[in-house]
DNA sequence: TCAGCCGTGGGCAACGTTTTCCAAATGTGT
DNA sequence: ACACATTTGGAAAACGTTGCCCACGGCTGA
C-alpha cells in the first residue's frame, strides 16, 4: 500500500460513462427524479455501485441542498446536550441528512465563529442548543438557514423554539423541599446582567421562578441568592460562601446538576453530611445525578424529547420556510433521590 | 422583521462590484496571494467589511480546501473524548480551520456514514478517535483525505497515529495494587472476538497488559477476567458476576472509568464498602474520577496532549502528504485516589 | 392518416470560488 | 531614447452537481 496516487473522486461523469449514458440521467436516478425509465435506473444503480460512487456534497451544495443539518453544543462535556443530541440525531436517522455538530465553548465569539462556519458550509438546517449569542445574531442566522432554537426562552418569528418550561422546574424544586418541611432554601445562580439575557436565558428564569415559588410559599424573606457561574467550580465556590456564614441554609437549589456535584465536593471537604445536615437539589437530571452513589435529586428535562422535537420543526421548517414560528415549550418533572430529606430539627 | 426576503449571500462578485475591481482581485486579497497593490487591497478590504462577505465553503471546496477539519467521536459522552476534542480545537484556534465532529455512536455502520459524509464534505482533514472500523476502511477514507487516528494501536503507512501506552497503563495499575498488597486482581474487560482488533484497540491492549504484569508480579494464577461492554451496565453486570461467587476479588481493575462507576453502584447496591471490602480502580481519569465522592484511583492519558499532538501530526500531513507516517505513544500515569487500599487481612 | 401528447434521454447553463494565463502598465539599466 | 524585466489587474476555464429546456419517438384518439 503505498500512498503515491492521491485517488482521484469518481464523479458523476465516471459514472455517466461507465454505464453509457448522460450525466442527467445519473442525476435523476440519484435524486429519484422522474424521466428515467427503469432500464435506465438499473443501470445507473449498477455503474454506481461498481465504481462506489457517492456524490460530492459540496457541489451539491452549490445548486440547493447539502444534506448536511449543524448543531452548535455549547459544551460537548454536558449530559443534558448529549440527551438531546441523541434524541435530534435518532429522529434524523434515516432521512439522508447527516449531522455534524461544532462547540461554541460557551464564548460569544466562538458561538458566533462555529455558527457563521455552518452556514458557510451551505447546511441545510441549524439547530442551536443553549446559545448564548445576542438575539440579533440568531436572527441574521436564522434568516440565512432554516434554524431552531432549544433551550432559550426568547420568541423570535424568524426561528423555531424547543425549551423547558424552566419556571415550572423551579417551582417544583422549591415545592419539593419546602414539602419537606424546608425554610431556608437557597439558590445558586448563574451571574446574569444582560436584560436580555435576563429574559431568555434558562439559567436566568429558573432564577426567577424560584424567587416566585418562594413568594407563594410564603418564604419571600428566606430568599437566598448566591451568583457564581455554571460550573463544577461555581458550585464548590458557592458552596464556600455558605460555609463561611455563621448560618448554613437548611436546604441548596442549584440551576444545573454539574453546579450540584461542586456543592457536594464542598459540603464533604467540610464534613458535612447530605441529606443529614443539608439537603442539595440540582438541575437536568444528568447521568451524573442518576449515578447511585451520588444519587443526586434533580429535574428532569426529558432532553432525548426535546432533540426529536427540535429535529421534527427543523425538517418542517426545511420543507417550507413560510410557515409561522412554532414555540414548544415542555414540561419538566422532579426526579427525587437521596440528597434531599426533611431539615434537622 | 419579516420572513419574506431569503436574502440571498452577499458573493465575491457582489464584493467585486462594489469595489470595482474583478472577481480575481478580491479572491488574490482573500487569500493574501501575491498580484494586488496595496491600494487595491484596501478598496476590497473595505468592500467586504462593508458588504459583511464571508466567502462560500462549499465552493471554495470545488476549486481545493474548504478549511474544515472533521472529528470522528464514538461517543460525545465520554469525557476523555472531549478531553481529547478540547487539545486538538485549541491547537487548530487561529488556523483557520473550523472544526466539525459527528459521532460514530459505537456501531460499524454508523461510524463509516460519519466518516464517509465527512470526506464527501470535502474536510481538508480527519481526525479519528477510537475509531472501531476496520483497518481497510480506514486506509480507504485516508486515502481520500489526510488523516490522524487517535487510540488505536494498529500502525498504517497511510494514516498517521496517536496512542497512549495501554500496555504501560494497565501494568501501572497492577503494580500499584501488587505494592498495596493486593493478589486476586480480577479484571472487567470489553468482549473482544476479531484478531485484528485484539491487537488494535486499546481494550485489548489493556487486558494483554493486565495478563503480562499479573505474571510479572508472580500472580499467574490469579488472572481473573470478565468480559462485558464498556458501559455503565456493563460494569453494573460484571460486578454481579462477582458478587455471585463464593469469594469475591479483593480488587477490581477495570479498563474504562464509566465501567468502574457501574462497578461501585453494584458494590454500593450490595452493602460493600470501597476501599475496605474490596478496592477498584478505572482507567482514563475522566472529571467523574477527579469528583470528590467518587474519587477514583485511575489512569491518566493526557487527553489534552492527544489532542493536541494529534492536531500537530494532521497539520503537517495536510502540508505534504508524502512524509511517512507519524506514530506517537504517550506514556500514561497512575492518579492513585481513594477506591483503592490494602486489602483487609 | 394525422395532430397532439406524453415519456424518455440529453445538452447546457448555472452555482461561487480559485488559478492559470495574458496584456497592459510601470519601472530599470543602458 | 530604447529594450527588457517586473508588477498589476483581469478574462476565462475549470471544479461536480442540478434542473430547465428541448428533441425525439411512440402512442392515443378522432
Amino acid at each position: 500500500m503505498t500512498r503515491d496516487a492521491p485517488a482521484r473522486r469518481v464523479t458523476i461523469v465516471d459514472v455517466a460513462r461507465h454505464a453509457q449514458v448522460s450525466t442527467t440521467t445519473v442525476s435523476k436516478v440519484l435524486r429519484n427524479a422522474t424521466g428515467a425509465s427503469p432500464a435506465m435506473r438499473a443501470r445507473v444503480q449498477h455503474a454506481i455501485a461498481e465504481l462506489g460512487y457517492r456524490p460530492y456534497a459540496g457541489a451539491r451544495g452549490m445548486r440547493g441542498r447539502t444534506f448536511t443539518i449543524g448543531v452548535m453544543l455549547p459544551d460537548i462535556r454536558n449530559p443534558f446536550f448529549a440527551d438531546v443530541l441523541a434524541g435530534l440525531t435518532e429522529h434524523l436517522h434515516g432521512t439522508g441528512y447527516q449531522v455534524l455538530h461544532g462547540t461554541g465553548r460557551n464564548g460569544e465569539v466562538i458561538e458566533a465563529r462555529v455558527t457563521e462556519a455552518m452556514v458557510d458550509r451551505g447546511m441545510d438546517g441549524l439547530v442551536l442548543i443553549a446559545p448564548i449569542s445576542s438575539g440579533a445574531h440568531l436572527e441574521r442566522i436564522a434568516r440565512a438557514v432554516p434554524t431552531v432554537v432549544v433551550g432559550r426562552h426568547g420568541r423570535s418569528t424568524v426561528y423555531d423554539t424547543v425549551a423547558d418550561d424552566d419556571h415550572t422546574g423551579a417551582h417544583l424544586v422549591v415545592a419539593h423541599l419546602a414539602g419537606l418541611g424546608h425554610r431556608r432554601i437557597a439558590l445558586i445562580d448563574h451571574h446574569e446582567t444582560d436584560p436580555v439575557r435576563l429574559v431568555e436565558m434558562p439559567n436566568a428564569v429558573r432564577a426567577a421562578g424560584y424567587r416566585h415559588a418562594m413568594r407563594m410559599h410564603g418564604l419571600t424573606d428566606e430568599i437566598d441568592v448566591v451568583s457564581t457561574t455554571y460550573t463544577h467550580d461555581g458550585g464548590y465556590l458557592g458552596a464556600k460562601q455558605f460555609l463561611a456564614r455563621p448560618a448554613l441554609p437548611t436546604a441548596v437549589f442549584t440551576g444545573a446538576d454539574i453546579v450540584a456535584m461542586g456543592v457536594l465536593q464542598a459540603l464533604a471537604e467540610a464534613g458535612l453530611s447530605v441529606p443529614a445536615d443539608i439537603s442539595v437539589a440540582g438541575y437536568d437530571n444528568t447521568a451524573i445525578a442518576a449515578f447511585g452513589p451520588v444519587s443526586l435529586t434533580s429535574v428532569d428535562q426529558a432532553g432525548r424529547q426535546i432533540g426529536a422535537d427540535a429535529a421534527r420543526l427543523l425538517l418542517a421548517r426545511i420543507a417550507d420556510r413560510r410557515t409561522p414560528a412554532s414555540h414548544l415549550k415542555l414540561t419538566p418533572t422532579l426526579v427525587a433521590r437521596r440528597t434531599t430529606a426533611p431539615p434537622r430539627l
